[in-house]
Parts: C-alpha cells; structure tokens; sequence
DNA sequence: CCCCATTACGTAGCACGTAACAATG
DNA sequence: CATTGTTACGTGCTACGTAATGGGG
C-alpha cells in the first residue's frame, strides 16, 4: 500500500468518483490513477470504487470505511510535514480561514492586523462562503479553521469551539418612526418591512424563531448575506434592518442603531477545526487572538474530548465573552 | 515521504536506535534503511534521530512528535488492510494475545477453546510475560490484547476494561492447622510462613497492603509468578500458599483451599488494546467470550472515551462479574 | 458521438542490495 | 578489532506518461 494511491482514492471521492478530474487536480494522468487504484484493490482483496459500466458511482461499503481511514491517514500524514516544520520554522507556515462575510469584514480585520504583526511569514488564505460551505472547507481540509454562526455542528469530525456570544440591532434611518420608542418591541418591529440576512447565515434561524415564538409574521423584504448591503438598502428606505450589532460602525452615524438584544437570543460565533490535524504553534496563536478564552491548554482539552458532552463540559465553567 | 521510510523510523526506536537490528527484523538492508532515513530527516528538514558519533543515541524533539504520528498512521494503515480482510474473509485473521500465567493456564483455556470452535480459521498468538510486558506488548502491536490484574493502567494509549473481580484462597496441606479454625484472620495466616506471588503479578500488591494496613509483616518465604509452582512447593510443606482462587482446581484435592475474599481487596482482571486499533469482528467476539459484559457497544463506547474518567463512566453502571 | 475508464507499452527514476569506507568504543 | 553507520555503485522494479482500446449514455 502507498500513500499516493490513499491520495488518489481520496481526491477520486472528493471529484465526484470522476477520476479525470482527480488526475487533473493532482496533476498526474487518468491511466496513473485508474491503474493505482486498482492495484490497492487488489492488494487489499476487495473493491472499494462500484463501476456502473465506465464510471465509478460510488463506494462499496469496505470502500467506505477505507476511504474514512485513509483520509485520516493522510491528516496525520500533513500532520508530520506540519511537525517538522514546527520545529524547523516555527513562524513560518500557511493558514486557511474559512469564514462569512460577517466575520471577515466586521471582526477579523483587527485580529488578522495583529496575527501578522506577530507572524509575518504566514501566508494567510482567506475563504468565503455559507456556513455549510465553510464547514465543508475545514472538513475536507481546505482550511485549517472554519469561523461561523451556524451549521458547524453538522460536522461531527470538527471541534468547535464557542468564541462569542451576539445579539442584534435595529438599523433604521434617523428620522424612523422607531427611534421615538424607549423600548423597542417585537410587535413595532415586526410592524416594518424588513432587510435582513440570507437563512441559514449569520444567527437568521435565532431571528426567525423569536418572530415565531411571538406569533408574528413580519415582513422580509430583502435578504443578504452581506451588512453592507443590508445598511445600503436601509439608506435607501426599503426598510428597517436587522442584523448583527458588530456589523455596526461609527461610520454609519448617518443611521441610528437600536439595541435589540432584549428581543432575540443571542447566537454565538463559534471556531472550528478537523479534530485530529496537527496545530501549529501561530494556529493556537491565532485562536487566542479571536477568542481570549481559548486559550491553549482548553484548545488541547476540547481536541481531546470524544463526545459532544465532554466537549461541551471544556466550557462549561467559562465565560463566554459577549461582543 | 514514504510509508516504507515511517516503518523504518519506528523499527529503529523498537531496536533501540541499532539501524542494523531495525534492518534485520524487516529483512532488509542496513544501507538501505540509513538511506532512507536520511531522505525522510532531508525532505522534513529536520533531523530525527540524534547521532553521537556513529550511533544513533534517542530522538530529537521534533523527532519525538513525528514518531508519535508515524506510528499513527502505520496503525491506521494497518487498520486498512484489516477492514478490507473484514469484508472479504470475516473469519479469516490473527489475534494475538499478550497475558500472564496465571490467565493463560486457569482462564483462558474455556475460551480460547469456544473461540477457536466459532473461528478455526483465526491464527492465535500468545505470549506470556509480566504485566509489564504485556503492556509494551500490547502497546507497539506486537499483541492486539494485553490482559492481566496489574500494570495496564500505566499506558494511556491502552483502552483497558474490567473483566472480572478475584481474590485469594489459602492452600494448606489437608492436616495443617488453619484447617481448624472457621473463620480465618490476617494474624492466623501472618503467623506462618508464606508462598505467593512475586510482587507485580496477579494483585500480589493487594496482598502485601492488607497485612501492612493490619501492622503484620508475614514471612514471604518463595515467590513465583506461577501458581502450579506454588501448589509444588505447598506441597513440599514450605509454607501455606496464598494464591488467586482462579488456580484452585478439583485436581488439587490433595491440599485443602480456605476462602481468604474478606481478608483481601478483590483485584480486577483487565483486558486492554491499543486504542485507535480497528477491532476485526472475531476481536469483539473473543472480548465478549472472556467477558460477557463487554458487549461490542460497550467496547465501542470504552474506544471512544478519551479520558480516564470518560472510560470509567463507562463501566459506572455495570455489574463486573466476580470469579 | 462524446466522455470516461481501462489496457498496452516505453521510459525514467528510485528503492534496494552488494561492496567498500569511516568512525567509535 | 569488532561493531555500526555512511557512501558508492549497479540493477531490477515500478510508477507514470503517451497512445491506443473499449463501453455507456
């Protein structure tokens, strides 16, 4: 058995069981890797690609708990490029970050300044996408973290990790009839047409669900995934906007924000990596700069943890800032 | 990097740093492990090993780290082959068993005779040795089980699961005097001199607590690791034996076996694998002939378990039967 | 008829073995 | 001087690429 044909077998799954598409990403030629993978089947006695005719459509299930193994395999095989590197260029390495555009634009600015102060020579590689895509980038390895709000739990090989608790705000012009109540209700914001996120981005289900819990059935006139967009469509009058307090800026005096922390729950940010890859030393670094509380020491405990409830018991007795 | 060169690297830590050693136990040669080990130290950029002049004297740092993941991987390779074996002949396989006399002669014998009826096809493999060893046995792969009363909880990477509480029985010639009295004490016993155990073997350490909680300091006058040995030299009236109740036979007739569970705290027969190993399915079937509670969910549940107080919560609910 | 996997075949690279060399105790 | 790791060198295997072949939708 060689690494290359748990490699081959991998990238096959990964396109699709398209093997043409796997030579070319991996740069080699179709017969190389057909011929490869047959000779694995061989070795190992039983099947794991099923031919439907000329293509491969799927694994045998011996395929699929091959398939599991190898490409854990070849986590720790990065794992030990990853090692020696350590040791020899501690401070020089890549990162991935796979993450929303609410992150990326309101809340890693800042961290992202300070990470490469500190490590220059880390070449830095940002990902944008859904939740569910973010999540499927860090599974498959594409980054090394995915940053997000929702979906990540679907994973169950990634350890997440909560970095902050947030609410929203009501985003109305300065004049809006909103801005004359002391104390905003669901009713009076439920009453306005409503700019909102995208579901399924950046806490909407915790939206959704505080409107329906209240009976009510408010008006969502446009969604995004992007604040940006959602600020230039509240300048614009197509309604009141709802989304995250970070995504507010000093810069949009020209609007009045409105806590609205009272009427949703919170949502929580949280972090997520491939639980068994290797985490290089600016990685554990760069965790700690988003979230202060990971510290090292709980990044390792919650790595370590099995099921869900030991991991959630790793933060069980912290506390969870607040942005 | 090769999966030939991993092999190479962890032969060399199991023959402790002698390249020439590593060479014959693969069957190779030694250049071309050096050279090897050369290319893989050259494309990680780091050195492995540390070089005192010729010899290869321990592991550097990062050496230490990489060696922990190469073994890794060579397991989980190695799982793979075992998956595949699963699928094509479930019934065909090895099992290596690593334990102590005391186990193979007394215990074992029932089992191994059932498992061997279900799997004729299953080689088995056993080794005897000290608790230790059969520790370090288990722990590099050379056996898939280890199990025995002491020393397995010295090795983390051990998934280790009760079997069975015992205790002792004192073995007396038919006309010695502790025959007389009904219910035997400590002092009784301390009062002649003793044939048992060597200390680490078969819960010799709860042997020697017992008298020291009472103040007593009995005359050990022969240890052995063997209770057959023991009876001998009962027999030969060196002493009174005090041995696990396990070895008493009906064979043994001549010499009278007193019941001496409340003068000792039960030990606790163990069955331990390296975690991370993939278990065929004869491996789950032989677990649950030596251990009827140790079905293969709970096995599964013990692999998952991560910390010792995870595996223990584990077993928490479950009555461990006392032989 | 296009797409894709497989087979056939030639080549270049490399892993491994033998032999010679070096260094250490 | 015996033991052990490294260097030198030759060879046989094999992984890979190019080209040709064969099924499917």
């Amino acid at each position: 058995m060689k690494l290359q044909q748990l490699r081959y077998a991998c990238e096959i799954v990964r396109h699709q069981y398209n093997i043409s598409r796997a030579a070319q990403a991996l740069y080699t030629s179709q017969p190389g890797i057909s011929k490869q993978i047959r000779a694995l089947e061989q070795e190992l006695g039983t099947e794991i690609f099923v031919r439907n005719g000329k293509h491969l459509s799927h694994l045998t299930p011996a395929g699929e708990k091959i398939l599991d193994a190898a490409s854990e395999v070849l986590l720790k095989v990065d794992g030990i490029e990853a090692i020696a590197q350590e040791f020899t260029a501690a401070d020089l390495g890549s990162l991935g970050i796979a993450t929303t555009h609410t992150q990326s634009r309101y809340i890693l600015p800042q961290v992202i300044k300070r990470f490469i102060g500190r490590y220059p020579d880390v070449s830095l590689h940002m990902h944008q996408g859904s939740p569910m895509q973010i999540s499927q980038l860090a599974a498959d390895g594409t980054a090394d973290f995915a940053i997000a709000t929702e979906a990540l739990e679907l994973f169950n090989d990634l350890v997440m990790m909560p970095c902050f608790h947030w609410n929203r705000a009501i985003l109305v012009p300065r004049d809006h009839a909103l801005c004359q109540s002391s104390t905003l209700t669901l009713e009076q914001v439920a009453a306005h047409p409503i700019v909102t996120y995208v579901y399924g981005f950046t806490g909407r289900s915790k939206l959704d669900e505080a409107f329906q819990r209240a009976g009510l059935d408010p008006k969502v006139v446009f969604t995004t995934v992007d604040a940006d967009v959602i600020k230039t469509y509240v300048r614009l009058g197509l309604g009141i906007g709802i989304l995250a307090s970070m995504a507010v800026e000093e810069r949009d005096d020209d609007l009045v924000a409105l806590d609205a922390s009272h009427l949703f729950d919170y949502s929580t940010t949280n972090i997520g990596f491939r639980r068994e890859t290797y985490l290089r030393g600016y990685m554990y670094d760069f965790i700690e700069m988003f979230a202060p509380h990971l510290t090292r020491a709980r990044v390792e405990a919650a790595m370590a943890s099995r099921s869900r409830e030991s991991l959630q018991a790793v933060f069980a007795d912290i506390e969870i800032p607040v942005k």
